[in-house]
DNA sequence: CAAGATACTCGTACGTCGTACGATACGCAA
DNA sequence: TTGCGTATCGTACGACGTACGAGTATCTTG
């Protein structure tokens, strides 16, 4: 079964559901007709409850809707997202507006309204295409050993975030897209050779992804410094910085060795390749020890 | 010293290390003048070069350039930077526009442009004053034994952030402001009792950085869609993906113990008040393992 | 005390953004 | 062929950041 073919059966399955669920919702409000104002107006407020909430930028909405139908559209949502993703990727995330991308994909601005709903919408679409490229593939088998099986997937997230610095600056983490579920589910692999309480396999999955993102997010900073910054006149500024007696632990360090190494060391510091799995190993040895510590 | 003659004595510092460097550059110039063009227009062009350098969003000029002066302007950078916090706060980051902040101190909108030339530099005014709280306070002593140390510095970042959910959204971190090498001295401070080499230290130190704030986005996120998300329609979702059968360890669970219940255990977990702590604990261990390894 | 310099204030306007609305063009079912 | 639902998109609105330059208050100097 092909990646489109599921989402097709994804999709289709999702819309029957709903049918079904509006359904029930219209039929009870037909029976209350028959019976008391009271019980009417009840379901009626119930009709208009769930009609809010749908209408709020439900985050299954946009999953479940029926993609454009019929007379058969010129794009679907996964050009948008590609090309959104492309923009994003080659000039930065500011510069992914809807007109921009509805140029370049030779449309209509308010064309891309039928496809996604609002820029939230298409967002959450390009995040869980991020998203898509941080799932371990089918032909890559997930290692039995938890720390190995983690380790895949950490590396497998810092390299999306490498690649995609833009995504740590869309900060829109609750809708829960298929792949971000997939992600979920294998790091629920990954962990399932741990014979430890349910909430423990949680909390060290979600330590895991936090870890990523934490240091991708400075991983990206550092990045962007490195091609930016002056770092002349920082390095001039904070050396006054210092000279105000402040910071003494910056000042013995500074007499010791001169701002700019310093300064250097820092940024190399950061920049060593090996930090990321370093530091991966030291929280894994941590858990692995509060682990034996529990048995 | 009081924080604010601290920061006017910093200030008459940068401004007169400033000035030293903008005369000697205009000497230069002058000096060019009696030589030959070739002489002047290398002058020319380097002067250009600092001017340009200068212009661009330079992190050091926001901290350097004189704040408004002599006749007694109405408001401070501290009053911008306090009042857009309060707007952030309250309201979101996406409420705080200039025009708003402008409206919230009943000042012309254009009469922020005198304390702040864009908006980025109002924003890095503000998260350094979120940096201010994150700061140990003198009163405060920092414990001698590092972890303890790294512990109370990584557990002020993580109140700050609980406080001021929205820095995680404004993503610019490098402008260094002096709340935040305030921070970096600390940080400092608190593994000095260590005994390894600097880069081990910054690497330390960066690492529970990184940590805090990937665990406090992350938090930030479950309170979101704590508060926000409909968690049935969520929930309807998440079991029709469920039931594609691509999810074989999600599936696992839902057939165990239901979906619903799992969703809760999920965001429970997520949301022990312990985890932070325990989190922590693990990553100081794997560290401390490090470093008794290397011995 | 007069007057010019200076630095602060802010109204107006431009270009960009997301997107609401409604008119139009297309293509399949009858 | 007709008609109707779907897809396309031009126009326009309000909010944003901010460039420009005119106005205004205060301090300095003569």
């Amino acid at each position: 079964m092909k990646k489109e073919q599921l989402g097709e059966a994804l999709r289709d399955m999702v819309i029957e559901k709903l049918t079904e669920k509006k359904a029930q919702t219209e039929r009870s409000l037909a029976e209350s007709k028959k019976t008391s104002a009271k019980a009417r107006l009840k379901a009626q407020m119930k009709a208009e409850a769930i009609d809010a909430i749908t209408e709020e930028l439900s985050a299954l909405d946009l999953w479940t809707r029926v993609p454009p139908q019929s007379r058969r559209p010129r794009l679907s949502r996964e050009d948008l997202a590609a090309t959104a993703m492309h923009i994003a990727d080659t000039d930065g995330l500011d510069a992914l507006s809807m007109r921009r991308l509805a140029t370049e994909l030779e449309v209509g601005t308010m064309t891309l309204y039928h496809y996604v709903r609002t820029k939230d919408e298409l967002l959450t679409l390009v995040n869980d295409a991020v998203m898509g490229e941080v799932v371990v593939p089918s032909h890559m088998p997930i290692p039995r050993d938890w720390r190995a099986a983690l380790t895949l997937i950490a590396t497998r997230t810092r390299a999306a975030f490498v690649k995609h610095p833009w995504t740590l600056d869309s900060n829109d983490d609750p809708p829960i897209g298929p792949n971000s579920v997939r992600h979920f589910d294998q790091s629920l692999e990954a962990v399932a050779s741990l014979d430890i309480p349910l909430a423990d396999k949680f909390d060290i999955i979600s330590l895991i992804d936090e870890y990523v993102i934490g240091f991708s997010r400075s991983e990206r900073n550092a990045r962007r410094s490195d091609a930016i910054d002056d770092e002349d006149e920082m390095i001039d500024y904070v050396s006054v910085l210092i000279d105000t007696g402040a910071f003494p632990h910056l000042a013995a360090l500074t007499d010791e060795m001169g701002l700019r190494p310093l300064w250097k060391k820092v940024y190399s510091s950061l920049r060593d390749e090996k930090r990321f799995a370093r530091n991966l190993g030291r929280l894994l040895d941590g858990i692995e020890a509060s682990l034996r510590a529990a048995e």
